[in-house]
DNA sequence: TAAATAAATGACTTTTGAGTCATTAATTTA
DNA sequence: TAAATTAATGACTCAAAAGTCATTTATTTA
């Protein structure tokens, strides 16, 4: 992330915005919104202050293209794990649930959920396209599933839309912990708790007496 | 919450402190920690700015006695119902939940989680005693409730600290929720996803096939 | 009741960091 | 290769808000 200083002058018009976006997450996850200084990001990014402003309007502008950038990748991704899936949907929660914490929980992107809860308040605009774009598109894809498990009789007649919710919040839980006051408390294993979580999820949904994992 | 501007020079050094307080819990909730003015904050407490500084020495000062103050008093009166409980632990665990939503739900107390998790990176001391105090005595009150009901027969072989982090993580979400992005999704019931939520986790880690919930 | 004390005020100072722009130099075009 | 273009720079400006303090006035004390 950090540009060796080696030439100060080089242009590099194509490579800027995302070099920009990527110390800009640094540095908005780390601090939150408000305490990061366009200073930071800039040198962590290997460029001026003054170039920010050629690829972003302001500082607000920069925080709401990083996370319109950051995050639709990742829910473009989970949607074709799911579609092209094939079997008992109990199986697909669990390895999606390991599997996302195994690759987001290494990564800055968690710090995204923390920093758009934080400043919704203060970007309205930002928390409009955030439920709309990614809350509400993942919850219906989450529901989709629960939906597939009901048909299928793995799981009994429950509001779909309502068990996506519940089945969503320990996982973005997971992220925003992890991000904020994990460091804070015991060591302690977020696999293990999203594991458990998603064990006794499945066996409080199930239809028969023990689910098979 | 906002004094009359009746008397300007009136002196109540006795009641001042907790004004600011409730003031502070407002403003801050409203606006998180670093867009909040002390401006704001002295015009809702009804003093000038000036004598904000006779009674906290800084704006963070401010904001760490706020949460401290707001959240110990919370936390023992549910340890009080708690340890004055007798009977099925699945039905407390119910019953606190519903409760805690209802009285907890309208206030603005339920803003310092959001808050806390905003600022952890930039108040580490403030982090500290938080998770300290509050969670982990939260989560210590948790636990043994699951512990007795182990105990009793009612859930299965658990991890009591996990179980309990598991219980917690949805109230939790449920506040932050609350407070943050629930004004841009669609409208629904925080309350039914906590009574769906306990639902199902009571049935996750109860011994037998049906909970009498 | 007069003097001493300290709560309360708000105009002022200071600090901080976002945003600007004249300048520099790499790259492109003629 | 010279001229035109534009990416990149960083010292500067400016606004906003935290924090100060001389002044005012309520309350307490002698």
């Amino acid at each position: 992330m950090v540009k060796e200083q080696a030439h100060r002058w080089q242009r590099r018009k194509e490579e800027r915005p995302s070099e920009i976006i990527d110390a800009a997450l640094e540095v908005f996850v780390e601090h939150g919104y408000a305490a990061s200084k366009l200073d930071d990001i800039a040198r962590k990014a290997g460029v001026s202050k003054g170039s920010l402003y050629r690829y972003f309007d302001s500082k607000a502008d920069l925080f709401k293209e990083m996370v319109m950038q950051v995050v639709i990748p990742e829910l473009e991704k989970a949607e074709s794990t799911v579609n092209d899936y094939q079997g008992a949907i109990a199986t697909l929660i669990t390895s999606m649930v390991t599997n996302w914490w195994k690759t987001m929980g290494e990564t800055r992107v968690c710090g995204i959920p923390k920093l758009v809860i934080s400043e919704a308040a203060n970007f309205p605009e930002l928390a409009e396209f955030y439920v709309d774009s990614v809350i509400k598109r993942g919850r219906k894809l989450v529901a989709g599933m629960i939906k597939r498990g009901i048909e299928s009789g793995e799981f009994r007649e429950i509001d779909p839309d309502y068990a996506a919710r519940i089945m969503i919040s320990p996982v973005v839980f997971a992220s925003i912990w992890k991000e904020s006051l994990s460091s804070f408390d015991d060591e302690y294993d977020i696999n293990h708790f999203l594991v458990m979580n998603t064990e006794i999820f499945l066996r409080g949904i199930s239809r028969n007496r023990e689910t098979d994992i």
